[in-house]
DNA sequence: TACGATAATGCAACCGATTTCAAATTGGGT
DNA sequence: ACCCAATTTGAAATCGGTTGCATTATCGTA
């Protein structure tokens, strides 16, 4: 069962393994017959060239890595299937790295990025992409801004959906100012006045982002949004019940809820439809993020999308100009879209 | 901008490169000062041998392909992320290889199944392993089985969660029968008779041993299944919808409802939803999967965990020991267990 | 028939590591 | 001071391809 190679091929066929070389790359002619007379060979001995012997010299190896906080997130899916249609399209194959990590663990999260970047590096990628959106990319690893440094020192390095300041990343993201703005403006033209903010982190970015998109639509229409309202720190469905929980305790209490994302907004379906309260009639709920089941969900959730999959499409077709040493801008900003379903509807009057 | 190798630290440590080798892999002793001299150059230029070159000589690369058919499927990161936790454990890295496929591109799953493996072959992984569950995997295409098997024959080559009879491939799944026999006994002991069975493609090996489990618990119990109420033929949350809006315009009509998959019991929610029919109080309907939406459902869905991280975890353990030649099982079955949730509820005395 | 141009092919270096085998160094014991 | 064994080290082959340069074969034309 011994592997065959370039020289049992130009051995069995009389010439040279440079000959073999040329049919199998059509890098240069070659007679007729004798092209023939290796391809016959090729084909019955079904050869295929070692990948690793033509990425040492060719140095490239059509490898790229792709580095995700955690696959079971139902958004970063939609983004990497996105990537993975353009990438395949272009010829390259990706690594997937997961840097979830457990409280159990020995390595956090930074660390395990660190070791990602420098594994990617060791096995020579053409290009990395990284997926932002954790919880506190704003206040990184130092240790891990060496290591995203000196990566993007020698390979094509593109930031998604995050931002690094202290380095100077290509970066492909969508207008998470511009989606909040979006999603709380459709809930004003419903008539909603008394709208609340729930979810996110007030630590990362895409947060800040988002809030600061609420607030500048909700003062656009001369209003105040009211602290009480705002409660931060869950990305989670949990979270999502133990905020609107709260808000629906309250009294006043809000008409409709801006929920940073589409988990939080399930979360607080859930606790709408265990208070009694009724969506949209009561309570107007809308989400961000627009996963795959936002659509599923009952009502069907009113949200802004990310254009997650458009984000990885445009990531594979960035990085590969970058590959291919094209001048791309330093940062592609993607368009939000409203979504809107079921679960916003008009104020009532007189509620 | 030069890449430093083996060379300029051995150069310039004055050792030979082969000392070099030897302080990176810790392969022979090495004398102390030399060793520090060395390790303080590797330091100093960050030096990281070419994965490469190493694997090359070595014929081993710690990369593995992991194929799915289409990582937006909720269920499929799950077993990626188990698989994932282990794999990186164990040092390995992996390709991901989504196979998802829409009418509009050239090349069909099948074809992209025999690419991928080609691909990864030539990038000379040390194990693949693909992940079935695809519409027609009972009737695959002859070139998929032909690359399919001369892959195995090369490297460690594991299937999971689904079958190829043809290739006497090693395997890691979950007891699809036992999993619809835990699910209609559920039923069965809440009391239901009138149990409706919908979803699956009747050309899936893993549809057709659930409908087994179905009809078998069903016997047990001295009950005949009725034909009207066994709806096939769709997995989606929209099949679901329809599949059970026909159910509810019957008369009789089911009391109970075992879906084939989390996705169509999602869609028999809202359809049931739309019909008024409240759930579990006038209908119990039961998933399979356990995919992470069925926790946040409205009702929280009753179904069957696939257990698809410990697939994951399996495999990942299972293709390693393949790697190192060790002897396994040729298939590993993972118990699958009844996750009870709010969908389902005693019958109705006198409904 | 001879010549220069062009088409085909081969030789050998190279990519960047690992590893075998032999040579050089070191050290202990007498 | 000398010898043998154990410890360190180096030279060179190897993995499986690609490619620049030189050489040979082929062909049209003068």
């Amino acid at each position: 069962m011994k592997t065959v190679t370039v020289y049992d091929i130009a051995r069995e066929a009389n010439v040279s393994v440079a000959t073999v070389s040329r049919v199998l790359n059509n890098t240069a002619p070659v007679k007729k017959e004798t092209r023939e007379r290796i391809s016959a060979l090729i084909e019955k001995y079904q050869f295929q060239p070692n990948a690793l012997a033509r990425s040492l010299i060719r140095k490239e190896t059509g490898m790229i890595g792709f580095i995700l906080p955690d696959i079971t997130n139902p958004f970063f899916p939609e983004v990497l299937a996105g990537f993975d249609r353009e990438a395949r399209k272009m010829g390259y194959t990706y690594f997937l790295c997961d840097t979830f990590s457990t409280n159990e663990e020995t390595l956090n999260q930074y660390e395990r990025e660190s070791q990602y970047i420098s594994l990617l590096m060791e096995k020579q990628v053409d290009g990395i992409v990284m997926l932002g959106g954790r919880i506190d990319l704003s206040r990184p690893d130092p240790q891990m801004i060496r290591e995203v440094e000196e990566a993007a020192r020698r390979v094509p390095f593109l930031l998604l959906n995050g931002s690094l300041p202290q380095v100077g990343l290509n970066r492909v993201a969508t207008d998470q100012k511009l989606g909040a703005v979006l999603a709380t403006q459709h809930l004003l033209e419903l008539g909603h006045r008394d709208i609340a903010a729930v979810g996110g982190y007030s630590a990362m970015s895409n947060t800040q982002q988002r809030l600061q998109g609420f607030r500048s639509a909700m003062r656009e229409h001369g209003l105040q949004p009211r602290k009480e309202w705002m409660l931060q720190d869950g990305f989670s469905v949990e979270a999502g019940v133990e905020f609107t929980s709260r808000l629906l305790a309250m009294n006043p209490r809000p008409t409709a809820i801006f929920c940073l994302n589409d988990l939080v907004a399930i979360g607080a379906l859930k606790a709408a439809s265990r208070a009694g309260v009724r969506v949209p009639e009561e309570l107007s709920i809308i989400g961000y993020d627009d996963i795959q089941f936002a659509a599923n969900s009952i009502p069907e959730l009113t949200t802004v999308s990310l254009k997650a999959a458009e984000i990885g499409r445009l990531a594979a077709e960035t990085l590969h100009r970058m590959i291919g040493k094209k001048k791309v801008p330093k940062l592609l900003s993607v368009l939000p879209e409203l979504v809107v379903r079921q679960s916003t509807a008009a104020v009532r009057k007189g509620g």
